[in-house]
DNA sequence: AAAAAAG
C-alpha cells in the first residue's frame, strides 16, 4: 500500500511540472482557493475560476482523447478499443433538432408544479435549460441523443450546486431525474479536471468517482445511463456488483475506470482484495441512501467512506440522495458531507393524474383467481404484449416463485425476480419482461425502487407492503414518462395497518376511495405508517430545527429566491405517487 | 416478518 502511494506521489509530482495539479486529494495542505476544482468552490466565486481556467483546455481532441481525467490518460499505451455506442445505430438521428423543438410526447407540464426548496449557505441559483449549463460539447450532444429537452426540477437545482463544487443532500424520489443530476457534473468535472496520472503496471485501479446504490439492478441501470451520458467523452464507467463473476469485473476495472458504480458488498470485497483504491475519489454519490440503511448497509458504507483510503469530506465532493430524511440519514449527512446544501423536491403533484389507483378487498385465498380476472380483462381490452407490461408485487420470495409458476401453468407468460434467484436469472427475467416476451413480472421489493421499466401499464399489489412509502415506490413503476398507468391493490384483514395511510394517500391523489376502506381507515389501526409532519415536502433540513447551524448564519436559509414558484398551484399531494419521469 | 447484499 505504501509503495503504491509512493509511486502515485512520484507520478503526481512529475505531472505537476506540466500541469496545474488542481485536484490532489492526498495533499495535506488545503488547496489554494484560486485553484477551484471540485474540492473547493464553497464560496461562490471560486467555482468560476475552475471553469475559466480549464476552458481553453476543454473540448479536447474530439472523440476519446482528452487530458487529465479519463481512463487512459495522455499517451497511454493501452489499446483503445472502439467504444460501444450505447444509443444504438440511430444515435445521431435528430441531432439537428434544437432543444426546444424536440417533443417526445412527455408530459412536461407535470413537472412545472413540483415544489423545490433549498437551504444552506450561498446556494447557486437554479437553471431553466440545459443550454444554460456549460457541461461541454460532448455531454451536450449526449443530452440531445437522450432526447432530454429540459432539466427536471432536481436537475435544475442539483446540477448548478454540484458544478459549483458544493456538497449536496438531496431528498428526491426515484424518477425525479436523480441519475443525470449527479452524473452530469461528475462527468463534466472529470473531463475538465486535472487529475494525477494514475499508476500503471499495478493491479490496483484508482477511480475518480464512486456511485453507490442499494441493489444490483439499480447499479446496472445507473451504469447504463452513465455510459450514455459519457459517450465519446473518454470518461470510462465500470459497474461492480455481487452475484456476477468477480474476475470479469476485475478485468473490466483493469481496462481503466473513472467512474465506478457499485453495490456496497462487492465493493468491500474489491477493496479487501486491493483491486480498487479510493485514494483518488473526487466525487462520491450515494443513491437511495435510506434504502441502503434499511438494508443494513450502514457498516459497509461507513467502512467504504470512512475507513478505507477515501479522501475526507471537504477534499472530495459528496452527493447524498435519499427519499426520506430520518435521523440515521441526518447522521450520515453530517458525517459524510461538508457545508452541504440541502435540497428537497416535492413529489410530482400532477402525476397523480397519471396513475389510477384502485383498491379491492380480496381474501388471501381468492387472490390468484382475482389476479387472473384482472389479466383476462386486460387481454380482452387488447392491452398485452410489449406495450403493456404488468408488474405484480408479492411479499415473499417463495410467494413470487409460487405465483410465477401458477401463472405459467395457467397460460400466462410470467417470470419472477427476487433475491433468491441467481443474478443471471434476475437479469434474464428483467430482459424478457422489458422485451415483452414475458409481459408479467412477479417481484418482491427488490424491484420496488428505482428500476425504470418502460411500458409498465399495470402494477398489482398482490400483497400490500407494510409501509406506505414502499407502496408509493411500487406504484411508481407505472405512469412513467408521462404515460398513464394503473395500480391495483389487494387489501384484506392482513393489511389493517395500511388502511389509513392508503386511504389518505389515495384521497390526496384525488382517487376514489372505496367506502369500506374509509371505514377501516377511520378505525385507525397501528401507528407505524404515520408520516409525522411530512407536510408538503415530506422532509425538511433538520439544521433549521436545531442548534446544528451553530454559526448562526442561515442568512440564506429558505431564501425565497431559490424556491421554485407555483406553490400556490400545488394542490397538496405531498404523498402523490410522484415517480414519473422520462429522465431517471 | 421479509426483503436486499459478499460468498
Amino acid at each position: 500500500m505504501l509503495g503504491l502511494a509512493g509511486l502515485l506521489l512520484l507520478q503526481g509530482d512529475h505531472l505537476m511540472s506540466h500541469h496545474i495539479f488542481k485536484n490532489k486529494p492526498m495533499a495535506a495542505e488545503p488547496l489554494a482557493p484560486s485553484q477551484g476544482g471540485p474540492l473547493s468552490g464553497f464560496n461562490g466565486p471560486t467555482s468560476g475560476s475552475r471553469w475559466g481556467a480549464s476552458r481553453p483546455d476543454y473540448g479536447r481532441q474530439g472523440g476519446g482523447g482528452h487530458t487529465g481525467g479519463g481512463w487512459g490518460g495522455r499517451g497511454s499505451g493501452r489499446g483503445r478499443e472502439r467504444e460501444v455506442n450505447p444509443f444504438g445505430n440511430d444515435a445521431d438521428v435528430d441531432l439537428e433538432q434544437s432543444f426546444d423543438q424536440e417533443n417526445t410526447g412527455i408530459n412536461f407540464d407535470a413537472y412545472e408544479d413540483i415544489p423545490v426548496e433549498t437551504s444552506g449557505e450561498n446556494v447557486p441559483p437554479p437553471v431553466n435549460t440545459f443550454a444554460e449549463i456549460d457541461l461541454g460539447e460532448a455531454v451536450n450532444l449526449n443530452i440531445r441523443r437522450c432526447k432530454y429537452v429540459k432539466p427536471t426540477p432536481v436537475q435544475r437545482y442539483a446540477i448548478p450546486i454540484s458544478l459549483a463544487g458544493r456538497d449536496l443532500m438531496a431528498c428526491a424520489q426515484t424518477g425525479s431525474g436523480k441519475t443525470a443530476a449527479f452524473c452530469f457534473p461528475i462527468i463534466s468535472g472529470i473531463m475538465r479536471g486535472n487529475f494525477p496520472q494514475r499508476p500503471r503496471g499495478v493491479r490496483t485501479v484508482f477511480p475518480l468517482a464512486l456511485i453507490l446504490s442499494p441493489t444490483r439492478e439499480l447499479s446496472m441501470q445507473i451504469h447504463e445511463e452513465a455510459k450514455k451520458f459519457s459517450y465519446q467523452t473518454g470518461v470510462r464507467v465500470v459497474v461492480a456488483y455481487g452475484g456476477a463473476p468477480i474476475n470479469q469485473q476485475i478485468r473490466e476495472l483493469e481496462r481503466g475506470v473513472d467512474i465506478l458504480v457499485a453495490t456496497p458488498g462487492r465493493l468491500v470485497d474489491l477493496l479487501e482484495r486491493a483491486k480498487v483504491s479510493l485514494q483518488l475519489i473526487s466525487y462520491l454519490a450515494l443513491d437511495e441512501a435510506d434504502r441502503m440503511l434499511d438494508m443494513g448497509f450502514e457498516p459497509q458504507i461507513r467502512r467504504i467512506v470512512e475507513q478505507m483510503d477515501m479522501p475526507p469530506p471537504g477534499e472530495r465532493q459528496t452527493m447524498l440522495f435519499s427519499a426520506t430524511f430520518p435521523r440515521e440519514i441526518q447522521r450520515l449527512a453530517s458525517d459524510f458531507l461538508a457545508h452541504y446544501i440541502f435540497l428537497t423536491v416535492g413529489r410530482v403533484g400532477s402525476s397523480t393524474d397519471l396513475i389510477a389507483q384502485r383498491v379491492e378487498f380480496v381474501h388471501d385465498g381468492d387472490k390468484r383467481s382475482h389476479l387472473m380476472d384482472l389479466l383476462h380483462a386486460q387481454m380482452a381490452n387488447g392491452v398485452h404484449g410489449k406495450q403493456s407490461l404488468t408488474l405484480v408485487f408479492v411479499e415473499t420470495k417463495k410467494g413470487a416463485d409460487a405465483l410465477e409458476h401458477w401463472l405459467c401453468i395457467n397460460g400466462f407468460p410470467a417470470t419472477a425476480i427476487h433475491g433468491d434467484r441467481t443474478q443471471q436469472e434476475r437479469e434474464q427475467a428483467l430482459r424478457t419482461f422489458k422485451r415483452g416476451d414475458t409481459p408479467i413480472l412477479v417481484a418482491t421489493d427488490v424491484a420496488a425502487r428505482g428500476l425504470d421499466i418502460p411500458h409498465v401499464s399495470h402494477v398489482v399489489n398482490f400483497d400490500l407492503p407494510n409501509d406506505i412509502d414502499d407502496y408509493v415506490h411500487r406504484i411508481g413503476r407505472t405512469g412513467r414518462a408521462g404515460k398513464t398507468g394503473l395500480a391495483t391493490a389487494f387489501f384484506n384483514d392482513g393489511n389493517l395497518s395500511m388502511a389509513k395511510p392508503l386511504a389518505d394517500l389515495m384521497q390526496e391523489a384525488n382517487q376514489e376511495v372505496p367506502e369500506w376502506l374509509t371505514r377501516y381507515a377511520s378505525r385507525s389501526y397501528g401507528g407505524r405508517n404515520r408520516r409525522a409532519g411530512a407536510g408538503r415536502f415530506g422532509v425538511r433540513d433538520f439544521r433549521r430545527d436545531s442548534s446544528y447551524n451553530r454559526s448562526g448564519g442561515g442568512v440564506n436559509y429558505y431564501d425565497g429566491g431559490n424556491s421554485s414558484g407555483g406553490y400556490g398551484n400545488y394542490s397538496g399531494g405531498a404523498y402523490g405517487p410522484g415517480v414519473t419521469s422520462a429522465w431517471d
